[in-house]
DNA sequence: CAGCGCAATATTGTCGACAATAAAATTGAC
DNA sequence: GTCAATTTTATTGTCGACAATATTGCGCTG
């Protein structure tokens, strides 16, 4: 998986970024779950110092909240910033898909073809994991194919805050959404209509957002309270 | 300087990455300028371990490059980038003053007018530093009057390289250019002319692009205690 | 038995030292 | 005199150890 990412170089610290990144879009690392630099760097098999320089940058980035003298977890990003981060990304990727409409060759949407198709095996396939990574990269490879570099890192920002909030916000019922509202972008890119297209985009990107219960809530607090079937007055 | 920075955090990484970007900001730090992790410890007074957080984070910003056996320097960005860079500016800043034509109070525009004064004064006391500084920061307050945090944080990332870029490329003719064009950013801002205004902004950014030679140049190296501007405060 | 204070533990923050690699300088040979 | 190889130096990369701080568990007191 050669990403955007500075891929080329051997650093161990952009690996564990990565790696670390990874799992949060993939769901095995929740919001809020601790990261004990010293069990960290065991895991890598290095020392503390390097994981340290990696939770630096993963910090900056947005992806750990980093306390003085408490430690790393995964960030918990609030609403105001949840609806911050949607606004931004109806922002740039529809006038993303805009441009793709304009610029797109008949390889560039094979690619995207074939990224759907992918999508739909796992899809198929059960594997939940794929499923959810393979949603976030669709978006960057639509910046990828525009050519736009920084837009494409920021989106890579955006899609990884997207899933910090989808998971700390969703309700039960909400599945991540099927290849479909995929596929119809994809179809008005290969239209050139770009105006339905950046419909289609930003009607996708509001279905994601209106999934959310965007309230004031505690992420640990409805896991324990609903869990435990307490009711919400007692507890604290 | 309390900007949109972390700024609460007294940590020192933070502390040594605000410093540095303002000395790129400020031209005291020239693409290309190595550097020398030992002296940037002393200089700050901590250990390398410390920088060299800091350099990971400024690395990952892009702000430095880092080269693996080789050290650190002040990133050089490519004609490519250079481009990519102003486009992405154009593409965000256009929405952003046409947004903020809707959205904007009189004391927004209050400020952005004391802004000016600011510059116009660094402009008439022919503090360059500063000239250059207000100059860019202008572009900031435009996306922190907006209530769009993502993109002031994006925009701050780019008003950064769009200073290395044109410490690269500037012919000495250019001169940053006057309050003039911001002014009349201001100006279709107050008079609720949305079109006026993303044009004005798209004429600013074209206007400062255009100005310059994107061949290759070169930079030698600075002093750094000297450029970062601490004076022998904590070398000891 | 509940609340409070204190000690024990664990985790983080910081640092200086050592090993590895690249740049520079010296020396030798042609 | 110049080029090349080797030694020398400087700088980076990595690590383990020590100090500071928060968390936890225990015991004491009311």
């Amino acid at each position: 998986m050669p990403w955007l990412t500075d891929a080329s170089k051997n650093d161990t610290v952009t690996l564990i970024c990565d790696r670390v990144w990874l799992a949060v879009v993939q769901r095995s690392l929740r919001p809020g779950a601790r990261l004990k630099d010293e069990d960290l760097a065991e895991a890598f098999g290095v020392s503390r110092a390097r994981v340290r320089q990696a939770l630096a940058v993963l910090e900056k980035d947005g992806l750990v909240s980093l306390v003085p003298n408490r430690g790393a977890c995964i960030a918990e990003p609030g609403v105001a910033e949840a609806r911050d981060a949607f606004y931004t990304r109806g922002f740039i990727e529809k006038r993303l898909v805009e441009r793709l409409c304009a610029l797109a060759t008949q390889a560039d949407i094979a690619a995207l073809r074939d990224h759907i198709a992918k999508e739909r095996a796992a899809h198929a396939g059960q594997d939940s994991e794929a499923v959810i990574r393979l949603s976030g990269e669709f978006h960057l490879l639509i910046a990828r194919l525009t050519d736009a570099q920084f837009l494409g890192k920021i989106l890579r920002t955006l899609t990884t805050r997207t899933s910090l909030i989808t998971a700390m916000y969703q309700t039960e019922s909400t599945q991540t959404c099927g290849p479909d509202e995929h596929e119809a972008i994809v179809n008005a890119i290969e239209a050139r209509d770009a105006a339905r297209a950046a419909d289609m985009m930003e009607h996708h990107l509001h279905h994601l957002e209106s999934a959310l219960q965007l309230h004031e809530a505690k992420s640990p607090a409805v896991d324990l309270r609903a869990a435990l079937g307490l009711s919400d007055a007692a507890a604290q």
